[in-house]
RNA sequence: GCGGGCGUGGUGGAACUGGUAGACGCGCCGGACUCAAAAUCCGGUUCUGGUGACAGAGUGUCGGUUCGAUUCCGACCGCCCGCACCA
């Protein structure tokens, strides 16, 4: 190679820092609250990270992938903001206290100082004026004032819920929490318990959280579907039994049900533990409240309610069906949740798979109301419930319907009758936002015994956390706190309580992505700046917030747009959801896990103990996670290779919303291809320079084709999160660099053009990379951070040659090359002479010319 | 159980509205440079047969529509994800 002094390595240590300096001084990546450039506003934002204290392989793909489309925006005319945070209350800071005697706040400040700084290693283009962590009190603070405009709007209520009760720790656990039915610190067995909550009232919005659903083209099909699921609207009908004898002062029960129409298949109606009626019969009978106790202790997570046979206890009360007037069974059963619905069923075992179940077990009558449509005279269940649609049967006036005209029937005869309607139910549940924690956001209220619960004035606002708290006993600090809880009323002056629970962190990061636009505002938000910059243009974050996070941020968005804190009623008009990032596991002879590094591959694809020589099992590919040390660190990877390999590693491999497994092959090829770019733009600035000539021809033309092509498909690439395409036609056009300097002044001329395209295109993925080649081929000409994307010329995409297949009968048969857009008759001729062999001694039938495509004769032997 | 998605070389994946399947990367093979190695560069790489131009097969399986199917339709097999006593 000639260029030798160019030959030297590209010392990525010191040109990323170099750059990041750069783009500092230059303030490339500032936002202003509220611009008046003229240009449009594009916001992208990546999930903000809690602060564990280290960044993830996750959180270099998310930030990439962010990163890309914040640098590809501006560089396309764009006011791009984007920002970053810290998601930083939770209960791993409150565990860190109580292991390592330090306290939540320190712990965690440290922890966003360590990743900050690996953030800002990764030369991320972001606004860092705009950082703020949940647990500032400035933030929080204007977090407390969104809760007391929504409960002054009436989306705040206080009331009773069951919760999973820890009586060893003394507190709520969430349903993740429990694991086979036991505390996961404690190890206690979870009780059910009813405890006095604050909600939001997220069912308030649950047919806009629908709707709203159709208005966002740009999320993910799945995660909306996902949504729409959880939201869970059915349509069906209230129907009130009355008792045949009062139980204290009840005298008839309310069920909900999505099949009116199977009404005369009734076999008994069925209570939940918690339904009052079932309260109230426990009084008299021991039986009843000794089954309702048991229901109780099986705690509410969703493995207890798997794993529960179907039981119930009949209570000795009857009721009466108003279509047919006969009697039927009250029971309290354990299948039916007082949280959907009305707490209540009427139990159809001919159409109910559950019921049938239940009828069974107790021996309960299973008339038949419903057959499939071609059933015969005598159907007959077998050991299933027909749940599907078909024909009623048995059923008095509905008798021959349609199960969906028999349900309009059934609902028009109810409320003829005055004892039921149609009603829309749904899935959705109140938020419930009480956590009994410390490390998390005051909730802002006073109790008093005389007034009840008081919101905080506005003057005594934020509400903040004291600091001097022990973690050295169960329960929530605040709580154990001498004076902190011990306030005057605000309404009446005498002595009352602050409320010591904190709220949900999910409440957090439901508007954190508004907050951001005037981070500083002395309101929650600043209405011109919310205004100018949101909705969230791209959103980029895990499929598993698909619905919890982000349902919560929508709902906030809606209840804040009624509050007047917003005037956008979705938050996030784009939605990316990422794969996850793996690797392979491994783990020694006894069946420890092992660190990637711990491992020596061998070249038979065996595995050994880098230190003890024994043999390693090569285990599964999957995320990377603490637990199973299959982990790779950023820091170490930036280190070694450098923020820019990282970069394209992680962009390169596979399509972003796919998993991708982080291989050392995979990273050391990026890095090659970092080394290679470098190699090659040193020797074209190398090169002499020389004015652009009249035309090009030959290779010079080639070249400049494939340049402006490539310009072309990586653009199409980036508009559409096709990364890894993207970056296959970088590494095309970088292919065609390769090769000694030529003499000829047009090539050279095309060549300078392809390296200062390359330095452009690669610059949203390798964004020091780009500035170190622009810099080589332009010195002093700036930064391309702050430069234009580049503009495929037309005329340079259009092709003068094409290749047209030429098949018979639909199988290839042979290519011929003909000028682009060639006359059908002339292809027609070219092809035939080029399959002729094929062609002998058939008969042609048809001829089917696609334009610049094929050719196809359709033959006849 | 309900809902959704995905099956393409050794491997990650690419393929516009149906039109040359396998772009690009990784790996592997061969070559150049080197005393040697690393690094780098060049070439090859779906499978089967053939020295070879070439022939046949091929996008989970079976079938359908079409001049032509990875792409559209139906059935099946396998894997993955979400929800789950929601009445």
């Amino acid at each position: 190679m000639s260029d030798t002094a160019d030959n030297a390595r590209y010392d990525f240590a010191a040109a990323e820092p170099h750059w990041q300096a750069a783009w500092e001084q230059a303030a490339c990546f500032k936002a202003e609250d509220v611009p008046n450039s003229g240009r449009p506003k594009y916001y992208v934002l990546e999930m903000f990270p809690y602060p564990s204290g280290k960044i993830h392989m996750g959180h270099v793909r998310n930030y990439t992938l962010g990163d890309v489309v914040a640098r590809y925006k501006r560089a396309t005319g764009f006011d791009v903001l984007h920002p970053m945070g810290w998601d930083a209350f939770g209960l791993p800071a409150e565990n860190a206290a109580r292991q390592r005697k330090t306290d939540p706040a320190s712990w965690t400040y440290a922890n966003i100082a360590a990743m900050r700084a690996e953030l800002k290693r990764m030369g991320l283009s972001l606004d860092w004026a705009r950082e703020f962590a949940t647990c500032d009190p400035e933030y929080y603070g204007q977090q407390q004032k969104i809760f007391l405009d929504f409960w002054k709007a009436g989306l705040v209520e206080r009331r009773a819920s069951a919760v999973n009760w820890d009586p060893v720790d003394n507190t709520v656990l969430a349903n993740e929490q429990v694991i086979d039915g036991r505390g996961w610190l404690s190890g206690a067995l979870v009780e059910k318990k009813f405890l006095a909550q604050w909600f939001l009232k997220i069912t308030d919005f649950a047919p806009e959280l629908l709707a709203g659903l159709q208005d966002l083209p740009r999320w993910p099909e799945r995660v909306k579907l996902m949504q729409e699921n959880w939201i869970g609207r059915s349509e069906g009908a209230e129907v009130t039994f009355t008792l045949t004898a009062p139980v204290d002062g009840l005298d008839g029960v309310t069920v909900y049900t999505t099949r009116p129409d199977t009404l005369f298949g009734m076999s008994f109606l069925a209570i939940a533990p918690e339904h009052p009626l079932a309260q109230a019969v426990a009084v008299h009978n021991e039986e009843a409240a000794a089954f309702i106790r048991a229901c109780a202790a099986h705690g509410t997570s969703e493995a207890a309610i798997e794993s529960a046979e179907k039981e119930g206890v009949f209570t000795g009360v009857s009721v009466v069906n108003p279509f047919n007037g006969q009697a039927f069974p009250v029971w309290i059963a354990n299948f039916v949740l007082m949280e959907y619905g009305t707490g209540a069923i009427f139990g159809c075992p001919c159409g109910d798979q559950r019921d049938f179940e239940f009828a069974r077990k107790y021996g309960l009558p299973i008339p038949i109301v419903v057959a499939p449509k071609d059933a015969g005279p005598d159907f007959a269940l077998e050991d299933k419930a027909f749940d599907g649609d078909g024909v009623i049967v048995n059923s008095g006036f509905l008798n021959g319907l349609a199960t969906r005209q028999a349900k309009s029937a059934a609902i028009a005869r109810l409320v003829e009758m005055g004892v039921g309607k149609a009603v829309v139910n749904w899935r959705l549940r109140d938020w419930g936002i009480s956590r009994q924690r410390y490390w998390g956001c005051p909730i802002p209220v006073i109790h008093c015994e005389d007034c009840g619960a008081q919101p905080v004035p506005a003057d005594q606002l934020p509400v903040t956390l004291p600091q001097d708290v022990t973690f050295d006993r169960p329960g929530n600090p605040l709580d154990h706190h001498p004076t902190w809880k011990h306030v005057a009323c605000p309404a009446c002056g005498k002595p009352a309580t602050r409320e010591t629970d904190t709220f949900d962190t999910f409440i957090d990061s439901s508007w954190y992505f508004a907050r951001f636009c005037a981070p500083h505002a002395q309101t929650p938000t600043d209405l011109a700046a919310v205004n100018h910059w949101l909705p969230v243009d791209q959103y980029v974050g895990g499929i598993e917030h698909a619905i919890l996070h982000l349902l919560y941020a929508r709902f906030f968005t809606k209840a804040m747009q009624k509050t007047g804190h917003v005037n956008v009623t979705e938050p996030f008009a784009g939605l990316f959801t990422q794969g996850m990032v793996t690797h392979e596991s491994y783990k020694d002879s006894e069946g420890n896990w092992l660190y990637p590094e711990e491992v020596q591959k061998d070249a038979d694809g065996s595995a050994t103990h880098v230190t003890t020589g024994l043999p390693v099992t090569v285990g599964r590919i999957e995320k990377m996670s603490k637990s199973k040390r299959n982990t790779v660190d950023p820091g170490v990877i930036i280190d070694r290779f450098g923020a820019d390999t990282a970069r394209w590693f992680v962009l390169s491999d596979n399509p972003p919303e796919r998993d991708v497994e982080w291989t050392e092959t995979g990273a050391q090829g990026a890095f090659r291809f970092v080394q290679r770019v470098h190699r090659l733009a040193g020797v074209i600035a190398a090169a002499p320079r020389v004015a652009a000539p009249a035309s090009f021809t030959g290779e010079a033309k080639k070249l400049r084709q494939l340049t402006h092509r490539a310009i072309a498909a990586v653009t199409e690439a980036l508009d559409t999160f096709a990364f890894n395409v993207a970056v296959a036609r970088i590494y095309e056009l970088a292919g065609a660099l390769a090769g000694p300097t030529p003499a000829d002044e047009a090539l050279l001329w095309a060549r300078f053009e392809a390296m200062d395209t390359l330095a452009h295109l690669v610059a949203p993925m390798m964004p020091h990379l780009g500035e170190e080649i622009f810099a080589r081929l332009h010195p002093g000409a700036g930064l391309v951070a702050q430069r234009s994307w580049p503009v495929a010329d037309k005329a340079l995409l259009e092709v003068d040659e094409v290749t047209l297949a030429v098949q018979v009968n639909g199988k290839l048969r042979g290519t011929i090359i003909v000028p682009a857009g060639n006359d059908s008759e002339a292809n027609i001729a070219l092809a035939a002479a080029a399959v002729s062999t094929s062609l002998q001694g058939v008969t042609i039938v048809k001829r089917i010319h696609v334009p610049d495509r094929i050719v196809n004769f359709v033959v006849k032997a």
